[in-house]
DNA sequence: CATGAATGAGTTTTCATTCAT
DNA sequence: AATGAATGAAAACTCATTCAT
């Protein structure tokens, strides 16, 4: 069934575009990883940017999914924040090249307005938990921003340390990084 | 003179790889920004993936001395931290290509072992620092690697907040940022 | 039916080719405009040269038969000519795009000898008729591929035109026409 | 000096897009017929659509000066057809090429509107004189384009044949035809 | 029979690299 | 030494043709 193909397409070129970046990759790469020939690209995608912006799409729709859905909204600030960074720990580690892909991309040349207003829709979520959280004071009074890069960044970084083999997922780990997250951006 | 000329392309290089990264930058790109010929790029470097090479070697040679410069050998691992910090967040400030450089090229696929040598000789010394302050119990027994991501990724994307201007620089936000950090990973 | 398919092809590929000419007109092209599956056109065609050469053999035996059928041998040479002209006149306004594949493509590359021969039978038909005008001194001494160029490449010109707006046909012009013809062939 | 190679390059074109259209013809073919690189082709022209429309633009401005330099717009008529006719056939023999060119892409899908202005341009010219000869009673009151195709796409064809050796050139030849063309649309 | 998704050979186009000036 | 025009190998992309359904 023809969606089979794109999916392979999408598997393909999401694996190595998060390992070699967009520009890296060729499309006979993909189309030979995928296990398809090159012209049935053409025949899913315009072209190779349009490929790449489909694909950063559906990934961020997807990563805002699994963050959002069943969200605690009525519950504290600390609470939200476990939520928020077991959902996200848990996407990441479930899905590598997705996220390694989102977290190398987002500021592609080649991505259009579309691609970048699904990625600040997401984010500007997280930003007004963030600012709730500041106006409560349980949340240093830092820009936001920063406050975002404080604990993303280095999940981008730890769950690709685990994919090859430098640190080992544990439960135990994932508790004792939320407690020095929350140590780097909470008051309490 | 030639030396001018080498640090043309150098500047120019770092600056079009730390935006769009080695395979999006053309060499004519390179040559243009630099204000030399196209053929001249071939009498300072072999090819493409030399000069990507060289520059990179040298981007983490000039940033591992500006943190390891006056290293406060005889001190406390706090202190050592704050050194590290202050060092580091400076170099980066005032070399935000360099800096983004390095961190969006460390994985490249073009990249020799020579230069993954220069920057995991880096990554050893502050692994040691690391290691001694978690034997001393004033750091948290995370692994290491993932201790450098809790303080370095961020970095990375804050320094480029404050290049892009969503983030102001004062003393005051980069002492706040500290004690986060250290709140991170340290344990007192 | 299978024969309103192969018709249904023919016309879609004789106006595409006439508009855009046998290499900017590609094989789905023709099968969206004849409604058909693009593999169908392999049912009834080996392949696109094959194609055009049915194609072309088919609309000049249809031209052929036009201008030959009911043909006044048993007259003079004036209204012989005017029999031709009428008749390529009234199947050049009936099949503008028969005709104008035909002038535009009867020197094409893709063509194979067959095509060619059955386009110069009948070019023979008209040089031998033009030979006895010239012998009976009723039309110039001209070369006979001069004489024909004389008419019949504006004919083609004319009906384009009448195709497309810039004229009008009506019965006067028409006469006009063939007047100012064979001002330009004839002697008397 | 460079200029030769863009003129190689577009001698190239215009002989081959003039035997085999632009569509039959590959960027390949014109850069073996020119002898340089295929590449080189895109440093003079931005891509092959690029290269027919400077083409074009270029050999209809060719054709148009030839016609109208040292115009006689003192003198009747009849001496202007004969300016105009001895004119074209010059230019038409001498540049078959790009006569032949112009001839078969002046409808082309891939011309821009400036290539098809400068044509237009062109005929304009033509038809004032049309218009005026007809005003003053000595063309036939037949459409203006319906004139100029009654001795443009014959000599279009003459050209042909001659280059062919079908026909061959002699001055009474050119006479005789000038007389049949104004047989055909002059009135005295 | 008919289809249209899939293919890969062939096109157009780009760009790292060379070399004559 | 320095240049940038020239190159051709490799990239993106198209399309005639095949074949499973």
């Amino acid at each position: 069934m023809s969606n089979q193909k794109q999916e392979a397409i999408f598997e393909a070129a999401m694996q190595l575009f998060a390992e070699r970046g967009y520009d890296g990759t060729t499309v006979p790469m993909i189309a030979d990883k995928a296990k398809v020939g090159a012209g049935t690209i053409y025949r899913y995608f315009e072209n190779k940017e349009s490929l790449v912006n489909s694909l950063f799409t559906k990934c961020v729709l997807q990563f805002s999914e699994a963050i959002r859905s069943n969200f605690p909204s009525e519950t504290n600030v600390r609470e939200k924040f476990t939520h928020i960074f077991n959902r996200l720990f848990e996407f990441a580690r479930h899905n590598v090249n997705a996220f390694r892909f989102i977290n190398s991309h987002h500021e592609g040349h080649y991505l259009n307005e579309s691609s970048k207003k699904t990625f600040n829709d997401f984010l500007d979520f997280i930003i007004e938990l963030i600012e709730d959280g500041k106006e409560r004071g349980v949340i240093r009074s830092l820009p936001s921003c920063a406050l975002i890069a404080l604990v993303y960044e280095p999940i981008v970084k730890l769950v690709q340390l685990m994919e090859t083999g430098e640190l080992t997922y544990t439960e135990e780990l994932v508790k004792e990084l939320e407690e020095s997250f929350w140590n780097a951006i909470g008051i309490s």
